[in-house]
DNA sequence: ACTGTGATGTGATAGTATAACAAAAGGTCC
DNA sequence: GGACCTTTTGTTATACTATCACATCACAGT
């Protein structure tokens, strides 16, 4: 059950995830995407608790709207998501997350906090490029990357 | 049941694994670890396979050998591993793989091949650097990176 | 020997994810 | 509209991954 904020510190959530979902409905019909009531109900749980969510906690939320209880409801539209750049998932948490930039290619870091298992998405640069280079000697193609770093947030430094 | 071949080309397998358990054996009596045997046993195997293997395929061959059949077994001979430095848990395969470089500090970057899961490590310079420049920013204090690429292997370029 | 700490083994269980199949929804061609 | 195909959704069942809790054992220091 993994429920951890995104971002360290507190924010103007409706603010930072306003435009995220008509975003999301443009790429979509753009792409020639079906972004179906599940799909798009999925990725408003995860913009609305603005945290990373387990696969069985977006269930469960589906499950109180109407949906289907069964867990390949939930990892079939999480997985839609994150076909389509329109979520990540967080390996180390088991979990997912709503991309805040759908639309642009990025290689999205993440940094999870060991204590508190808060998470925050950071923009690093060049670690892609650094990567292609490395993998072109060995001869190998690389489609996606995740980054993940785990170590201490700024709350859980003070405190220790 | 991820068993996974580590690097994309034969080579010479105990030329390329030969002193790691050797130097694993240093690096623990210097730092005053204990390399007991079901952890020493387990990261024969992790070497011995030379392969990316799930706990549970560890898990069975230790309990071959005589130690316990309980998933704890492993998943604690494991931990100790990955904890300690001398094997890398790769997420993406609910994997673990021996590390071919102890006590030298490196940030791992893993090539995963989507079509045949075939792992390679690979190392990419300057990615610990951005991304403690990433964080710092933030607050966060980074204390372990993962990277994990998934795209195509040299031979499955080829066929696909 | 006594004691504290860490390691191991076990049974039980929690948590995560997919396989396989049936039914329904949408698109296309005539 | 009807025939057809493809995609999506829902369900049951099950596989796979990981941890808890507790007893026992090994070992270092005194």
């Amino acid at each position: 059950m993994t429920d951890a904020p995104l971002a360290f510190a507190p924010h103007d959530h409706s603010a930072c995830s306003g435009d995220v979902l008509a975003r999301a409905e443009a790429v979509s019909s753009d792409a020639g995407l079906r972004l179906t009531p599940v799909r798009r109900r999925a990725l408003e749980i995860l913009l609305e608790s603005h945290r990373a969510m387990g696969a069985y906690d977006v269930l469960e939320r589906l499950a109180a709207d109407g949906f289907g209880h069964q867990p390949p409801v939930a990892y079939r539209a999480l997985d839609f998501l994150v076909e389509n750049g329109f979520a990540h998932r967080i390996r180390r948490l088991n979990a997912f997350a709503a991309c805040m930039h759908p639309g642009k290619a990025h290689a999205p870091a993440f940094l999870i906090c060991r204590d508190c298992d808060a998470v925050a998405e950071a923009a690093v640069d060049n670690v892609r490029v650094a990567l292609d280079k490395a993998a072109a000697g060995l001869g190998f193609a690389v489609e996606r990357v995740s980054l993940e770093a785990v170590g201490l947030c700024p709350s859980c430094r003070g405190e220790s």
